[in-house]
DNA sequence: GACAACATTGTTAGCGTTAACATACGAGGC
DNA sequence: GCCTCGTATGTTAACGCTAACAATGTTGTC
């Protein structure tokens, strides 16, 4: 089933054997509609007998199209990026794309310049950026070169096309939820302060307890990491022990949150008898924790989804030549608060 | 900065600007020695004036060589994958390669070989397949062609290149801590059935307590969800109760042991109290669940880069034509016993 | 039966790069 | 001064494919 001399088989190889000309090959393999069924068949026989297939290199040298997307992200084994890059992959596979990944190790300018250069070179079509960083986005935003680019989780005035989640959202029905239930206020552990998602969180959890009157207590520092979420809880533990009234937390994100319900296990504190929690993510493990996990939900596939559409949105847009009429897109997804054991009514 | 008529720079360009040929600005570019100073900066002017890039896909198809690699996954959400996926980006960008990446939905011969069709496609240099299931290393196996394959968790057997862990000494090691605790047996939930760790960690599992002496109970099968193991740790509760001895509990991995101590919290049954229990993978939240979790320690940056030198060894082997001497390779890496606590001497 | 319209195939010319060969020039040995 | 050698550059021909055009037949219309 080889071509003469053992090399990988050609076009050319397909057609002598087929008895036609290689762009006859060449429109079977694309689907043309004037070639006789017949020709087709030969074709197709000839094709498998040698195991052809289509060098994809050559094709995109002569179309300018590599069928590439990019995906730079920042750090895919945590929860959020890993769900939203399976989401991506999907949505390009079924769009008919390859996908190319890049990870990035900092998100100094520098390094965010090397790693779209990286994909640069590999000549990819267009680029989806996993970005939760405010210098991460910044430093997208002033990457020169007319390549197509959207940002995920990229926050706003970056004038990048960006697809998120609704973190303010989010974060405010989870504070609404716990006043609803006679929390005198809500304590607040953020993520990463360097996360965009942290200060939206932050920001949707202030903005609640000032729309209804609460007061606002200092909110506290984390990592996203559930060691900081066991030091940040242990913290709160010392400031209810010296007077504060601290009946309800929401933390920054689920894997926090363990570290919190550890810290007041600790403690010798209810949950929620003495202390509700809620988190934010909800990872498999929320509804098995003990207490299960009250969280806020957020359809990463969704925003796969909607990200890959932008994107090709964009892209289709540059190669028409014709300008973004409507700006840089915005996507928002919503949020979704799931309540669970670990949220009930105060102490009285 | 633009070339003539406002396309994209090419070599002509550069060359043209800079006064010299074109395969000067090649050499300059490649880094060819016979290439008077001065005539490298003058080029090097040229490139950064016109923004030139080299156009990978010409280089591609002349060379023969895209330097890109696939990656094939499974379900790169879950820890492990995402983990090896995360080591082997890191190591295939440190040594010059483009990384496309491709998930499997399903795991039929079908699947997998669309998949491998998607990536050959691509003109990959070759194929790392994160493949932790039978049927799916049995249908990478039988794929047709010359694609260089590393399998990570790819089990014995099946002829290809692996990179794994040591599950078995891993469970071994597990198993042995809580006999020498004194527990007089250990009872396994082990993981989704189609996975090979799965099948591993339950032999190294059975082969620690036969090598004991110690009885061999009947096993439970789960799927690695937490809700798997809530459901099965029932399953275990209930065996107790009707007079089974059930103190010891070796968990097929991290998530389900979740489920598996809400269970025997909502039984009432203390941890390591009345049973210990040890888990498998150390997610970052094993440390900070309420009992912390025992389990085991997995390198999975070292099985990405093991993986990778694997598979650039083959590429190698391929391009030079000498068949690989020491046959398909397979690379252990040793798995390491966290304890914590959730192990202990079972009740008096 | 002549002409147009269409369906089917073949021929040619690139796409942007690198490899191989050709050329030009200066330095050195006899 | 002639030849050799090494360095620096240019010229030409691929790589495997698709797009554009050209060249056939094949039908239908009047």
């Amino acid at each position: 089933m080889n071509p003469p001399g053992g090399r990988t088989p050609v076009m050319a190889d397909v057609a002598r054997l087929a008895g036609v000309s290689h762009q006859t090959v060449s429109r079977v393999i694309n689907g043309h509609p004037n070639v006789r069924q017949e020709t087709v068949l030969r074709v197709q026989r000839a094709i498998d007998e040698l195991g052809y297939h289509r060098n994809s290199t050559a094709r995109a040298l002569v179309t300018r199209r590599t069928n590439v997307l990019g995906v730079l992200a920042f750090d895919t084994t945590l929860f959020g990026p890993a769900q939203t890059l399976a989401g991506i992959e999907r949505a390009a596979r079924e769009a008919g794309y390859f996908l190319s990944m890049v990870s990035l190790d900092d998100v100094s300018p520098a390094g965010v310049v090397a790693a779209a250069d990286f994909l640069i070179q590999q000549s990819v079509e267009g680029c989806i950026a996993i970005a939760p960083q405010r210098g991460l986005v910044d430093a997208l935003a002033s990457l020169p070169g007319p390549l197509p680019l959207v940002a995920v989780e990229g926050g706003e005035g970056s004038g990048l096309p960006v697809v998120c989640v609704d973190q303010v959202q989010g974060a405010e029905e989870a504070v609404r939820h716990l006043l609803a239930l006679g929390h005198h206020t809500v304590h607040h552990i953020e993520g990463d302060p360097l996360w965009l998602e942290s200060e939206a969180r932050a920001f949707g959890w202030r903005r609640a307890l000032e729309e209804a009157g609460a007061p606002v207590p200092e909110p506290l520092q984390g990592d996203w990491s559930p060691r900081s979420g066991y030091d940040l809880g242990r913290a709160l533990v010392g400031r209810r022990a010296a007077g504060e009234r601290v009946t309800a937390i929401f933390v920054g994100n689920d894997q926090m949150a363990i570290g919190v319900l550890r810290a007041l296990h600790e403690a010798g504190l209810g949950v929620p008898g003495d202390v509700s929690v809620v988190g934010f993510d909800d990872i498999p493990e929320a509804e098995y924790l003990t207490p299960s996990l009250s969280t806020v939900y957020q359809d990463f596939a969704q925003v796969g989804r909607e990200s890959l559409a932008l994107l090709l949105g964009e892209i289709g847009a540059g190669r028409t030549g014709s300008a973004d009429p409507a700006g840089a897109g915005r996507r928002v997804v919503p949020a979704e608060l799931r309540q669970r054991g670990s949220s009930g009514p105060p102490p009285p």
